[in-house]
DNA sequence: TCCTAATTGGATATTGACATCCAATTTACC
DNA sequence: GGTAAATTGGATGTCAATATCCAATTAGGA
């Protein structure tokens, strides 16, 4: 349902909140996120391009976020790599349905409204607060690694 | 964020819902659902293998839902062809997060048990009864092709 | 039994997601 | 200016989702 890129940049920018405001290198954040480091620095050119991050070459760049966590949402990120597909007319391309969805898709509709709103009410510094027993990324109980 | 098999698969239940409990051919509900019809075999050749569906060759066979509308829910449809993938562990298999996941996926999975619940709360029934002014498949006001 | 309607399954093609590798470029620091 | 650190972009490979086509099979009806 959430593509594994989605997956991959969030664990990326929850590492990145965690850390900020320093940056981080690409290596760095593939290790700590478990992500290869190869498609990581894909993925992470995307966050760029979409101003999610920062990029910084040289020695002591790295990748930093743009925002603090507290203004950075789920969705923010989400939206940068592959956007919810949002139903907005007729998949079947009828004239008179147009802006009015049937009942099947705006049942469709509506759910992938709520997963929006879910995400776009849910910021990294909460995610990061969060007291929860497992630490995201992190193998250890407690704010360790 | 909804596969096109998914939206597939759903158009082809509508349909077979409306014309309850008649059955229809390959053919036909891929031309009312606008899909390719080469494709579309293949999509209700799964809905057939997950009970959604009942086939029957020969004169007169085709395709027709197991259970009636009121029995039959979005859930159903979606879990026959592709399942939402719920967070059930770590996906990054951090060992001690096991079964309770991080805050991060804990949020993922919340809104993916969203989507689950308000698919499995809507019967095709309730689809087809919508007082809505587009009707599903149909490209004219009203119950008419 | 024969013909026709209809699904079934296999083979194949195409496209995008996922992933890897490396040369080129930029930057900090000596 | 030179060197090492770091990102950038292009080329490439693999695999699953999407899509098409057709021969084989099943079943109804004359």
């Amino acid at each position: 349902m959430l593509s594994q890129t989605v997956e991959y940049a969030l664990r990326a920018v929850v590492y990145l909140a965690d850390q900020s405001p320093n940056a981080r290198t690409t290596s760095q954040i593939a290790e700590a996120t478990h992500v290869p480091p190869a498609y990581m620095s894909k993925v992470l050119q995307g966050l760029c391009r979409a101003k999610v991050l920062r990029s910084q070459r040289g020695i002591g760049g790295g990748m930093s976020l743009v925002n603090a966590p507290e203004e950075l949402t789920i969705l923010d990120v989400v939206n940068a790599v592959e956007p919810i597909g949002r139903i907005e007319s007729c998949p079947l391309g009828l004239k008179v349905h147009g802006v009015h969805l049937c009942a099947l898709h705006r049942r469709l509709d509506n759910a992938l409204a709520a997963v929006e709103d879910a995400f776009r009410s849910t910021t990294l510094a909460e995610v990061l607060a969060d007291p929860n027993p497992s630490v995201p990324l992190c193998d250890l109980p407690g704010r360790s690694t």
